[in-house]
DNA sequence: GTCTATAAACGGATAGAC
DNA sequence: GTCTATCCGTTTATAGAC
């Protein structure tokens, strides 16, 4: 039995995904028009300017993606952490033609106002922070791989993942994500 | 001494600096045509179709970088190669607010034709194994960590490499880099 | 080769009726 | 809230003069 998305709900959504395919010069206000089924200057009086939208949109995007790692068990080992998490990113790919909203807008940063920089730089630390609790307590457990400090490591992990989701849409496989994780993995697959 | 440039060849440099800074389609015609000083429609007559002009974009930035992988001392240890390989990686990021363009545009994929994926994915593919050589021979020197197959883990660097310079554009800084180059090396920075 | 002129569609955004 | 109507600049692209 699923609620019915609000209207606003619905441009919202439909631009987050349109984003994740195309970044942010590739989509339109008619795009979204033709998706939500209402004209563009409905969407305008939700959201005024374009920017707006972004805003809004990486923000649900990022409460999403965090109400995510909450729900990642805590019993769980490192090891099987990282797999979650990794999981939890390949499922980004959608069909396999979309990439991570934050890692999206990051390429398209220089179009985009200071505000939503902000937001997905502050997407970023939270990630990273995340993998770098999880990587020193793999190197504690012995099963993971950290070479030099938890946080730096943390960070070229999460590099590398959003790196990965753009090369594995771009040769159209998912295994790319699965380099990632055997590299970090003691026991190497 | 420089040698004068053409209007074609201007163009196309024009053109690369522009996508590398807020990629396909955040540039147009326009730009191109006040940067180098001559209408539209004369850069229509040299490329006539947007597409025409990334592809002929993406050759000759491939070009270069490969000239550029050529030029490294082959004497040179596996680690001092990574360390030149890296440098080159850092050296794209410009004033600080370019990416790789092969990275740019594997972000706007889904808005270009395959011609352009194909030459993205063999770029990708090129500078994938330019590193598995590197990273194999550093694990016979002991001074690169390798875990798994060099070409697994080559595909994971150059993902990290790739994602690094976008985090390092979006924080404004260069350090991210050394973070990826700090996770291969043996001896940890 | 480069220009002027123009086409035809698309872009974000607003005013005002209902 | 949603619509119609409209503004006005932008975008890719073409025709044809020079």
């Amino acid at each position: 039995m699923e609620t019915k998305l609000t209207v606003r709900d619905q441009i919202l959504d439909h631009a987050i995904t349109l984003m994740m395919l195309r970044g942010y010069n590739g989509f339109s206000y008619r795009d979204l028009s033709e998706l939500v089924g209402v004209k563009t200057s409905s969407i305008h009086y939700y959201f005024p300017s374009k920017d707006d939208l972004v805003l809004e949109a990486v923000r649900q995007y990022s409460d999403e993606v965090m109400a995510g790692l909450r729900s990642v068990d805590a019993t769980l080992s490192a090891e099987a952490k990282l797999a979650a998490y990794t999981k939890m990113f390949g499922k980004t790919l959608g069909d396999g033609d979309q990439i991570c909203l934050c890692g999206m807008l990051a390429a398209d940063i220089e179009s985009l106002p200071d505000s939503v920089r902000e937001a997905v730089q502050a997407f970023f630390r939270a990630n990273e922070a995340w993998l770098a609790k999880v990587l020193a307590a793999g190197a504690a457990e012995g099963t993971l791989v950290v070479n030099g400090s938890a946080e730096s490591a943390a960070r070229t992990l999460f590099a590398a993942l959003q790196g990965s989701v753009l090369a594995s849409r771009l040769f159209h496989t998912k295994s790319r994500l699965k380099d990632v994780e055997a590299t970090w993995r003691k026991r190497a697959a």
